[in-house]
RNA sequence: GGGCAGGUAGCUCAGUUGGUAGAGCACAGGACUGAAAAUCCUGGUGUCGGCGGUUCAACCCCGCCCCUGCCCA
């Protein structure tokens, strides 16, 4: 069950799992980050109901992590929930992670962090356009699906192809890798624009109110320092600026609603592709939490007897 | 009351010597295969404070008025 930030999976999730027999696995590209809790929406052991969670709090904010990692370990939790007897509720907002748990990711090597950082340089010192350039001698099918300005996915494909001696082109399967799990089905909640802006903007002056403020203070003065993925996270990079005088508290919080609404938008996105690959919507709109919840077992229970995937 | 500086897109501001306008952000759409709450691409934004005048032509020049800020009385 996946859903825009701020779109209340949390809690029906929860109930959802319970009337399931279920067992909820994260899918929180964030919330897999120990001591990021107010900003990250992650749910109190109260919040969790006695439900099993799972990827939450697995590495430590300095450390470096990834979406296969991600991969590899969730799919060591659905095992272990299965070999129960149960059965696994992936709920979160990171489409990425829902899009490679649902249709695999191909087998490549890690993350060069040296290596990204020199073509980083490369770029900045020759000008826009030379990791293209680069790419394109190696790889000119890559070249044609990235732009020429989008920096990162030109080093990753450099990366991967320095690492195998082959194009990534050649070796990304058409998400036809195995996935994580077999059968499965995804459900996305599916909020109004203008209603999904509000609880937004609401829920960022709740964390405020909660002490988003000294989790950041403690995150980014306690050691280890976090890393380049922990410190970007929406928010905590605002309400860092913010202690350290470069903007206004009033500013970082602004700031912070309108980068997750921006956010929510980009989910967004992800979810019409999503929904075009068979994953259903489920309309939020005026109904209640019960009748919400009702639809939601109905469909995951029905899929749940048939064994039936998307 | 007088002087000075301003009033241009939802916001912050550019706009050379007069040829009816632009950037960033917001907003909308899209991409996304080991950094993804990241990163990247595309798009429309407008009685250029108001009214007159000069001119073939005014955001730009002239006059009056309104508003904002600062300074002097």
């Amino acid at each position: 069950m996946t859903g825009p930030t701020a779109g209340g999976k949390t809690a029906l999730g929860v109930e959802l799992a319970r009337r399931l027999g279920a067992e909820i696995v994260s899918l929180d590209s964030m919330a897999i980050y120990r001591k990021m809790d107010v900003g990250t929406a992650k749910p109190t052991l109260e919040e969790r109901g006695g439900i099993p969670h799972h990827m939450l709090d697995v590495v430590e904010p300095s450390e470096e992590f990834s979406t296969a990692e991600y991969l590899r370990q969730a799919g060591k939790v659905v095992r272990g929930i299965e070999s129960r007897g149960k059965v696994a509720l992936f709920v979160g907002g990171t489409p990425l992670y829902l899009k490679t748990a649902l249709f695999g990711v191909f087998e490549a090597p890690g993350a060069d962090r040296e290596y990204r950082e020199e073509l980083a340089e490369l770029e900045r010192r020759e000008g826009p356009g030379t990791l293209w350039s680069k790419l394109r001698e190696v790889d000119p099918v890559a070249c044609e699906r990235i732009h020429a300005n989008d920096a990162k996915r030109l080093i990753r494909a450099l990366e991967v192809y320095r690492a195998t001696g082959r194009p990534i082109s050649e070796l990304q399967t058409q998400f036809d890798a195995p996935p994580l799990a077999n059968p499965r089905r995804a459900k996305i909640l599916t909020w109004e624009r203008e209603r999904i802006y509000a609880r937004i903007d609401a829920r960022v002056d709740q964390m405020m109110a909660q002490g988003f403020d000294e989790e950041v203070r403690e995150l980014f003065e306690g050691e280890p320092k976090p890393g380049p993925t922990a410190s970007k996270a929406v928010g905590y990079r605002e309400l860092r600026a913010a202690q350290l005088g470069e903007i206004s508290r009033d500013e970082a919080i602004e700031t912070t609603k309108r980068l997750t609404r921006n956010f929510a938008k980009r989910q967004e996105t992800w979810f019409r592709s999503l929904s075009a690959r068979g994953a259903e919507r489920v309309e939020v709109g005026e109904k209640t939490r019960e009748a919400l919840l009702d639809e939601l077992e109905r469909a995951f229970g029905e899929f749940l007897e048939r064994n039936e995937s998307l």
